[in-house]
DNA sequence: CCTACCGATCGGTAGG
DNA sequence: CCTACCGATCGGTAGG
């Protein structure tokens, strides 16, 4: 038999794809049912209300990256702050080039969630965000990273890494891989000693 | 006599604090209405449509940012590649902080003008990123940057320079000079030829 | 800048 | 998953 929650995750998938490419508010209960072959109604009999189709999304988005920095943060080399934090963007990147449609939905569409949903997922971005900062801060303290602003120099480095969900193609010029190779390089050097 | 353009100008300015907060889709002719206490309708006596004023506060971005990188362009110091790109930088993070808002909707809600606005809207901001790169080749070329991709570094810097206009705000912790000088130096840095 | 109004579309429900 | 339908709201127009 098929499984139960298929139909569910290509509801999901669609959504993604046409939330991506014009935005939540923009995108209609009629055409996420278009892009199924089914009709408009017909998407209630998987999904209580547009905005749980949203939420799905964007949590399914925040546990990925959630998952690839824990098991990121578990490598063995991840002792050293340097590593750590270059193991911290390479799975970022991962997560981001590996459904761009859905990283770029989490990061662009979440404030259209309700005020309890938008807080619960603000509080894990803070978290995230805290685990980049914490590495930052190590980094400074063993004198492997310049002292610098440990909140900037996180959301710096952040917010370039989710701008690849905004251009990333997969037949694009550059592979996933080089492109994580190029953006690991770029925050590293970013919080290095010496410049000039 | 008031200056002719004056309620205009009031329409861009609550139109893109609303499009800033809950993005263009999501805010209606009768929302900008509202916050100028006027009728919905009353608007069609100022704009022809909703998109023109979106057309308009995205014109009135692209040329600020234009305006301010060619001033950087020309300071006395600007012959040194990595000055100049330092002054493109400040004067990037100036541009956004000055109005994160009317910045914020330039870089996120371009998307949804017409097929025509849209590209002509694409046209100026490959140009505007195409002298961020054109710095970086040349300081590279002179031995001032590291040897890297050019467009992935333009990007990088341009999207980590954009996302401030999702989080400024004045009266946060840190004042929009001191944003631009560690911005400044994340750039820098991060094209700076050795690290570890 | 207002009142009055337009057709179209929105998210969602009822009942099968 | 469908047909039929709901009230609300959308961007925009007519005519002052």
């Amino acid at each position: 038999m098929i499984e139960a929650g298929a139909r569910r995750r290509e509801i999901d998938e669609v959504a993604s794809e046409l939330f991506h490419a014009n935005g939540y508010a923009a995108t209609s209960v009629r055409d996420i049912a278009k892009a199924l072959d089914i009709q408009g109604a017909s998407l209630y009999a998987h999904v209580a209300s547009k905005e749980d189709v949203l939420f799905s999304i964007v949590n399914r988005a925040a546990t990925d990256f959630e998952a690839a920095a824990t098991a990121a943060e578990a490598e063995r080399t991840s002792g050293d702050p340097v590593e750590r934090l270059a193991a911290l963007v390479e799975a970022h990147v991962d997560v981001v080039t590996s459904d761009p449609e859905r990283a770029s939905v989490f990061v662009t569409e979440w404030r259209h969630l309700s005020a309890d949903r938008r807080a619960a997922v603000a509080d894990r971005r803070d978290a995230y965000e805290r685990r980049f900062r914490a590495t930052i801060e190590e980094g400074m303290s063993v004198g492997a990273f310049r002292q610098t602003d440990p909140a900037i120099a996180a959301t710096f480095i952040l917010t370039a890494l989710n701008g690849i969900a905004g251009w990333y193609h997969p037949d694009g010029r550059l592979s996933a891989d080089r492109i994580a190779d190029h953006y690991v390089d770029l925050a590293l050097r970013a919080l290095s000693e010496d410049h000039r």
